[in-house]
DNA sequence: TCAAAAGTGTTCAGCGTACACCCATGC
DNA sequence: GCATGGGTGTACGCTGAACACTTTTGA
């Protein structure tokens, strides 16, 4: 125990070796296609946990921020870079990991399933799991995933992060129909179209379906340029 | 570097110790009093950051998780139990810290100040300084404290947790200086009591103000009780 | 001609915002 | 009686929510 006034952000020359410990990111990959809103899940052959499902998650390295860390995750999990990804919480229970003390962070990515390749023959005990059909998980892994589950809903409603997850054309439909997905609730159809036709971000690209059944949709692509520009002079208020 | 399938989650059996490190917690201790906001700061008297001060921190022992190292800052900083504080976001530069490599976690609580005592002499270093007047700071904390200001502002927002910061009995006057201090806006006086009027989560004490040189004010108190089994009950929308 | 999805307008209620005057008290 | 802060009401514009019928295409 320290004096009154030692503490790490003053008097103390020298960190302790007895109070250092491991620390790891752990991954929540939300991929969309079109069935709908899943996981990205590992097998974990733990003892104790075998048979059970985790998170793809690994250890920092001393040389690394967390944020590197995560990249590496998702660099070696999905193949594609620069993906978004945001952190959550922390998750520090001493007994958390059976291999010791293991402090993770929790982070969430969300991914295009079609972008996404399977890297190589080890990893065919990697899985994409429906949202609705999740299993118990490893560790405290139920726990993360619900958190980063409603960080996500929370985000999707005021930062347009799932339009990269859309064809680069794609009908309000298809878009209505990804956010009804992710967020598990239902709009109606005309107050969805009015909302996104005066958010005034989507181009309208003057074509049509092709080959349908039905009458045509008509084609849109997200305006990143210009939401980028409103982000940068204030003036934006996304909000579904 | 490990293997395509080992990773923390699934195939390892023991945790390096190359890969082990310091993990600390910093907490931005914001207080209130009718000259406004303000935040608890300690002087810095590591080498390089002489004369700086910084946020009030210490590492988390092996045994303990990151809740109960804020608890313990907490404790000992204020000599408060059982103060409201929440997570932030970690901080993890491998150079962030001159001592060597030592994560951070960043948290903020919100005090009375006037509830808070001086520990002890060697506690003379501690100071309140005004939101607006804070200097430079060691480490990475300016930073932490912006991030975590703006967390309190959108948390005060939505969350009743500046109305323990009030006197027992308050005028509505009183409560709308608590957050214009904090949010560093101004509210239309009419405005503001109607909208808390509309939450019906206060308390009309019948009772006035004393000896004051214009026309009294009424007193009130929140309604603890109630806030909280609306909360259970879901239906709240507390905002301001 | 039928099935299947696309597309379209209006009404209503609630909420945020803007704004100006009289009231009660101590000195 | 005056200085000081306490207390009150109205009008307007925006936004979210509810709701049903016609159109276009391929089969």
């Amino acid at each position: 125990m320290m004096n009154a006034t030692e503490n790490i952000n003053t008097w103390i020359t020298h960190l302790s070796a007895k109070a250092k410990m491991s620390i790891s990111v752990d991954c929540v990959i939300f991929g969309y296609d079109e069935e709908g809103l899943k996981v990205l899940l590992i097998d974990c052959n733990m003892p104790s946990y075998e048979g059970k499902k985790s998170l793809l998650g690994d250890l920092v390295e001393v040389n690394e921020t967390l944020e590197n860390a995560v990249t590496r995750v998702l660099q070696k999990r999905t193949t594609l870079t620069d993906l978004y990804f945001e952190e959550v919480k922390s998750y520090s229970d001493p007994d958390r990991h059976p291999l010791g003390r293991v402090i993770t962070l929790a982070y969430y990515s969300f991914i295009k399933i079609s972008d996404y390749k399977i890297h190589d023959t080890e990893d065919k005990h990697l899985e994409w799991i429906s949202i609705n059909e999740i299993p118990d998980l490893a560790f405290d892994h139920q726990k993360i995933l619900e958190d980063c589950y409603l960080r996500l809903k929370k985000k999707i409603r005021t930062h347009p992060i799932g339009f990269s997850l859309m064809p680069k054309k794609f009908t309000l439909m298809q878009l209505q129909n990804f956010y009804e997905a992710v967020l598990q609730i239902k709009f109606d159809r005309r107050n969805f179209r009015r909302k996104l036709n005066s958010l005034d971000l989507l181009i309208d690209l003057e074509e049509i379906q092709d080959n349908v059944s039905h009458r045509p949709a008509k084609l849109y692509s997200f305006d990143f340029k210009k939401y980028n520009q409103l982000l940068k002079s204030g003036d934006l208020n996304f909000a579904l």
